[in-house]
DNA sequence: TTCAAATAAAGAAAAATATCTTTAAATGAA
DNA sequence: TTCATTTAAAGATATTTTTCTTTATTTGAA
């Protein structure tokens, strides 16, 4: 038997832009692994110390094997008849996730969503810390949400040399969504949370997360009329 | 050849809750319909009359028979050599994912998340219109955001019997998110549009559209940190 | 020490989804 | 009118993801 923490299927994908690329972690476990973190959190706190995969199973309702799968990803080991070190488990998914790292972040669009994400961050732990916002709206330029200070948007440029900032959070109106992603791009981030409904025109390299409300609203729509 | 137009297949899935069922349309293609719908409006705005399965694909990035498949479960027909007309697929789209309906919500917990959707949905359509907002935070009840009332929260009963709404919109803490939910279902909401990190357990006929940012976090920082 | 029960891990099968190929229809130009 | 071209539609294949099955390990009780 090879060594086993990369003994992991390599699955070939196309990305948004089109291309094959090897990936190691299909995207319905990674949408999964933050839940996962979530509850084994709440039982921590509850001062549970091991937790088995078909208890995991039964409470967020999914397949057991699928839990079982879905941790192997992170490398943890669980223990037959015993379970998961619940301490273990957490660290594995928090190091796998990234989510005890700071990966800093600038926010384009102090708007509607772009407050809301400058205030959640504050109490929700999202693994992203956004260092600072940008807007062209002289009311807002100035203020501060969620402890991160909105400025000027033509100082994202001057501002973006000193630092070395990868993620850009969009959550611009839609008409200047493209711009802002390819200014964006020019200093020299690498993925974009874009929460607008454009779809962004980049180079392939770049990843683009696309976090559309109303995808989610059209699913639940369409299940609610459906039924 | 039978009517063409109900020839779809029928996939056999299984829901948030584990029971299967009958499901005339895939969620990777509700998901991706209305990205067709902002694209196409755009275009129909510059003029355009017709557009073709392949022009979208290319534009958006997808697969032009995959684009063809998706328009077909909405009933639009297009013609060869010409494509589809706009204001044919755009109509066929909006009445499909039930975004000319009034569809009705009522959204509970005004914090961050919960104040950026209801100013959001002002400019931006989601096929969902809040009807009112409840909250226990006596700095917030009495307000409104983008003209949306913002109620006690123990008002939801009594006005949930007048009113006749099937969608909840959940943006609370954490904390009490289970617990609302539960009060949600017994107003008559039908389905739960879930922001918050928990897994509700609620009765099977619920639809529960579970919104986390961190999935989608989570992803983002993992493409970023294998790249 | 032995054995039964519980469980993670690995592998196989099934289901769902995406991509590729073929077919037939419609259009516009010759 | 004819024909080449474009395209939607339908079908087939390939890929991905989920679920089911088997195996082997560990634990605690007898």
């Amino acid at each position: 038997m090879v060594n086993n923490t990369f003994n992991l299927k390599v699955a070939k994908v196309k990305n948004s832009a089109g291309n094959r690329e090897n990936r190691s972690v299909p995207e319905p476990t990674l949408r999964r692994l933050p839940g996962y973190l979530f509850y084994l959190d709440k039982l921590k706190k509850e001062g549970v110390l091991n937790i088995s995969a078909p208890t995991i199973g039964k409470e967020l309702k999914c397949d057991p094997t699928q839990v079982v799968k879905d941790l192997a990803y992170t490398g943890v080991k669980g223990r037959p008849k015993v379970g998961y070190n619940i301490y273990e488990v957490i660290q594995s998914l928090e190091s796998f996730l990234g989510f005890n790292r700071t990966n800093e972040a600038f926010l384009v669009g102090a708007g509607n969503l772009g407050a809301a994400l400058m205030a959640y961050q504050e109490h929700q732990s999202l693994g992203i810390k956004i260092i600072a916002a940008f807007d062209v709206d002289k009311n807002k330029i100035g203020k501060e949400i969620g402890g991160i200070h909105i400025l000027e948007y033509n100082k994202l440029f001057h501002l973006s040399n000193r630092l070395n900032i990868s993620i850009g959070i969009l959550t611009t109106p839609n008409a200047v969504a493209q711009e802002v992603a390819e200014d964006l791009v020019n200093c020299g981030i690498k993925a974009i949370w874009n929460f607008t409904s454009v779809n962004l025109n980049l180079p392939e390299k770049i990843i683009v997360q696309n976090t559309s409300m109303s995808a989610y609203a059209a699913v639940l729509l369409k299940r609610l009329n459906e039924s």
